[in-house]
DNA sequence: GTATTTGCAAAAGCTTTGCTGCAAC
DNA sequence: GTTGCAGCAAAGCTTTTGCAAATAC
C-alpha cells in the first residue's frame, strides 16, 4: 500500500532553504523520520535515531520535533489515543489523508480522499480561516476485525 | 452562534436507558456538562461539578468521562494542544462539526458542513470501516486575526 | 445485602525546562 | 568568536490506579 508521502531526503533540503541549523543530531533524526515513512512516537524515534548517533536524547528529540511541527514539515497525530496519550508523528505528505485508528486490532489505514481537500478548503473560503494544520481521525472497527466479529479477543492482532 | 448540540438532559436519560447506574457524582458533572455547551477540560469540569456536588475528586472526572466516551455519548477533543496537552471534552452533538482553533488569538470556533458526513460516510463504504467517533481539528488563524495582522501580540484577545 | 463507585494518595506516562559544556557557522 | 544546540537531570502536567469506606439499587 503506497504512502502519500513526499520526496525522500526534502525535509533537510527545507531546514537549509530556510536558514535553520542542521546539527548532526537533527539530521539522525530527520533521516529516521523519512526513513520510517511515519507514525513514530519520540520514544520509539529516539531508539531508532540512536543507531545513526547513539548520544541522542530524548529532549532533543522533543526539541527537534517541536522545531520541525513550527516549519510545518511534520505533522502530529494522536491516532485517537490509541496507545496512550503519547504522540505520533510524520513528514507532511504531499497529499492530507485521514487516519482510521481500529479499536479493535489497533491497525491504522490511511486514506485518501479530494473531499478531505474540498472541505479544508471550504473552511478557508467560508471562515476566511488560513488554515496551516488540519487532522482528521476516525475511530471504529475495521474491515477484518468487523468479519472476525467475536472470534478475536486480543488487541494488536493485525499487525499495523 | 447556534452551537450545533443535542437537547439537553439527554445524557442522564441516555444512561438511563442503558441501565446504566445514576450516582450523585455522575449526576453533577453530567448536568455541568451539558450547562457547559462544549470544550470543557477535566480540571474546569471539576470545579464547576463541585458548585453542585463539593466532594467531586478528579479521578471520578476521569472515570465519568471514560465512562460517557465509551458509551459514545460525549466526544474527546484535542483543539490542536493550543493550551498544553490535556484534552477537552463535549457532549456528542447532532451534528458532527470541525474544531477551527486559532493559533494566535486561542479562539475556538465550530463548522458544520454537509462534506464532513460525506467524507465520513466514504471511509465507511470504501475501507468497510465501522465510525465510530471522528474528528476533524483545523488549525491556523482566524478572520480577526488575519485582520489585525501584527497588530496584536498576545494570546487570548478574542473571546473564546 | 451486594456489587459498584468514590475519595484519597500515590504513581505513571509523556513532555518540558534549567543549566553547563559543546558544536555549528 | 558568537550564537545557538545538546546532554543530563529534574520538574511539570495530565491522567491512571490501588485500596478501604460509602453508596445505589
Amino acid at each position: 500500500m503506497g504512502k502519500p508521502s513526499g520526496r525522500k531526503g526534502s525535509l533537510l533540503q527545507s531546514l537549509r532553504d530556510r536558514h535553520v541549523r542542521i546539527t548532526s543530531q537533527r539530521k539522525a533524526l530527520i533521516e529516521t523520520i523519512e526513513e520510517a515513512d511515519g507514525h513514530l512516537d519520540a520514544y520509539t524515534l529516539l531508539e531508532r535515531a540512536r543507531r545513526r548517533s547513539p548520544d541522542v536524547d530524548l529532549a532533543t528529540v522533543y526539541r527537534t520535533l517541536e522545531l520541525l511541527k513550527k516549519q510545518g514539515l511534520i505533522d502530529e497525530l494522536d491516532l485517537m489515543h490509541l496507545h496512550g496519550e503519547k504522540h505520533y508523528y510524520e513528514a507532511r505528505a504531499t497529499r492530507s489523508h485521514i487516519h482510521l485508528a481500529c479499536f479493535r486490532c489497533g491497525l491504522i489505514e490511511e486514506f485518501v480522499s479530494p473531499l478531505y481537500e474540498k472541505l479544508t478548503t471550504e473552511v478557508a473560503t467560508s471562515r476566511g480561516f488560513q488554515v496551516e494544520v488540519s487532522r482528521f481521525e476516525v475511530g471504529g472497527i475495521c474491515r477484518r476485525c468487523s468479519s472476525s466479529e467475536g472470534n478475536e479477543k486480543s488487541k494488536g492482532i493485525h499487525s499495523v
